[in-house]
DNA sequence: TACACCTGTTACCTATTGGTAAGTAGTTAC
DNA sequence: GTAACTACTTACCAATAGGTAACAGGTGTA
C-alpha cells in the first residue's frame, strides 16, 4: 500500500509560523479590538478607551495596553497636563497591522449579517 | 473647562464589533493556525493535520476543530475507507476568512525579519 | 471640606485553556 | 499474535485569563 506523505511547501510552513506569530500577539479577548479602536481614532485616553471599548474593566485594559506596548505596537505617551493625562497611539509597527483589522472588521460585519439572515 | 467628548461614528463601533467577533470565533492559540493549514492545502485528514500544526496534541485539536465545525468555518466528511478516514475542509464561510489568514501570514513573516534585524 | 476626575493598582476569585499520559475500538501488515 | 495505523476520548492537572470590587494618589471645582 503506498503512503501518501503530505509535505507543505516551505512558503506553507512559514505562512502558518507566521499567523501563530500573529495570533500570539493579538491574543486575548481584547486585544484586537484595541487595536482597532486606535487603528480607526488615532490617539486614546486611558478613560476614553475603556468607554470605547465596551464592557472591558480598567485592570485588563492596563493589561492589554502593557502587552502591546512590551511588542511594541502601541505607544504609550504620557502628557503634562492637569491632571495628568495619558495617550496611547499605534507604533508604525502597529500600524502596519491594518490589512489584518480592516479585514476582520469587514468580515464579522458580514459574519453578523449572515447570521440574521438565517 | 471644556469637555471634549470622543464620538466614535456608527461605523467605527460596528467594526470594533466585527473585530470582536471574528476574534471570537478564532479565539486561543491554535484556530487560525488550523484555518491556515486548512487554506493552504485544501483538505487534511486528522493525523496529517496533527502532524502539520507542530506541537499541537489530539485532544486539543479535536477540540478546535469542533469549535471551528460549530461555527460553520470547517466541515468534517467521514470517508468509507478501511480503516476509516476523515478529512477535514474549509466552508464557503471558512474560505471567506482568506483577507484575514493571508494577511496574518505576511504580517507574521515580516514581523519575524523585523525581530531578527535588530 | 467634600466630591469628581485622572490613571491606574491591588486583592481576590472562578472558569477556561491547554497540556500530559493513557486508553478505546477497529483494520491491516509482518 | 503482535505491532502499527486510523481517529479520537478520557482522566487529570496547572497556569492563565478575565472578572469584580475597592482603593490610591494626584489635581481641580463647588
Amino acid at each position: 500500500m503506498e503512503k501518501k506523505k503530505i509535505e507543505l511547501s516551505e512558503s506553507c510552513r512559514k505562512s502558518i509560523q507566521g499567523i501563530k506569530d500573529t495570533q500570539d500577539l493579538l491574543s486575548g479577548k481584547w486585544k484586537a479590538a484595541i487595536v482597532g479602536a486606535l487603528f480607526y481614532n488615532g490617539k486614546f485616553r486611558f478613560m476614553d478607551l475603556s468607554r470605547h471599548i465596551v464592557g472591558i474593566a480598567p485592570k485588563v485594559l492596563s493589561k492589554e495596553l502593557k502587552d502591546l506596548e512590551m511588542n511594541h505596537l502601541v505607544k504609550r505617551t504620557v502628557l503634562d497636563t492637569m491632571p495628568i493625562t495619558v495617550e496611547y497611539e499605534l507604533t508604525s509597527q502597529g500600524k502596519s497591522l491594518h490589512k489584518i483589522i480592516e479585514a476582520m472588521g469587514e468580515w464579522g460585519i458580514r459574519y453578523r449579517k449572515s447570521l440574521l439572515r438565517k
